[in-house]
DNA sequence: CTAAACCCTGTAGCAACTACGGGGTCAAGT
DNA sequence: ACTTGACCCCGTAGTTGCTACAGGGTTTAG
């Protein structure tokens, strides 16, 4: 009857691997709990706050080590938040950068799918990679 | 005054980095090419070609198995193309997948950048990753 | 008392490169 | 002849963000 998650626990309620939530704990990104007598972590809400914030940031794309600036600003209230301004737009910037590229893929992708030819020889996509574009 | 291209060569005409050849070549997608006196590699134009193969299919965001597998089909020009595209269904779909999650990732950072509170507390991103949602 | 379900540590694997360390070789200039 | 710089060799480790063991110990329910 000891207070507070396991690691199970915290895992299943912040939505987090159990591995992953060790993983953020040996890199620094969560802070090492208390252990119980045998040895297991034992974790309070704030762990629990702190990994859903990650994940969210995860979800949205970010680095570990812009979540870790975010965190750190998250644990500052009191500092302006321009630098977490300026990570979201630059982040923002990239996946629209990684969008495009991919939007350029499924273009071509496009045209070249639905080949059906009996031989590979006029297949659409060994044509494409093997010929002289580019 | 040996023949083919030097290593460096090949990788200025294929557009693929050196280290990278050489890496092609350890995992068996770029054939062991001959060596010269001074064990140097020695490259035909039929690896030149081999290589941008490999570039463009990168390009187009196949896997290196894929990869491997279409290259397989290129050498075999009797065989039908069922399975390149097979491979270009599959692989569209992903990058469709992949386009869909980095658009949701983008909707979020626009509503959340242009934030210039002097606060994080009041930051809006910080907010939505510290917050209730999800 | 035993079997399942949980926890521990530490290390290795994934993709697809890229970088580095510590060499050898070669061509051109002085 | 000698040096300088550009090239080449090999093997290994680092990158990112996890995930998956292996090989243990512990707890809990029946």
């Amino acid at each position: 009857m000891t207070q507070g998650y396991s690691i199970g626990k915290l895992s299943a309620a912040s939505g987090v691997n159990l591995e992953t939530v060790r993983y953020y704990e040996r890199i620094g990104l969560l802070p090492a709990p208390q252990r119980a007598a045998n040895g297991y972590r034992r974790y309070t809400d704030a762990a629990a706050r702190r990994l859903r914030f990650i994940r969210r940031g995860r979800e949205l794309g970010f680095g570990i080590e812009d979540i870790r600036t975010l965190l750190q600003l998250a644990d500052h209230p009191e500092l302006p938040c321009g630098e977490a301004d300026q990570l979201t737009r630059a982040h923002l910037q990239d996946v629209e950068a990684r969008i495009a590229d991919l939007e350029a893929m499924r273009k071509e992708l496009i045209r070249l799918a639905g080949c059906n030819s009996d031989s590979a020889e006029h297949c659409r996509l060994i044509e494409a990679l093997d010929g002289q574009g580019s």
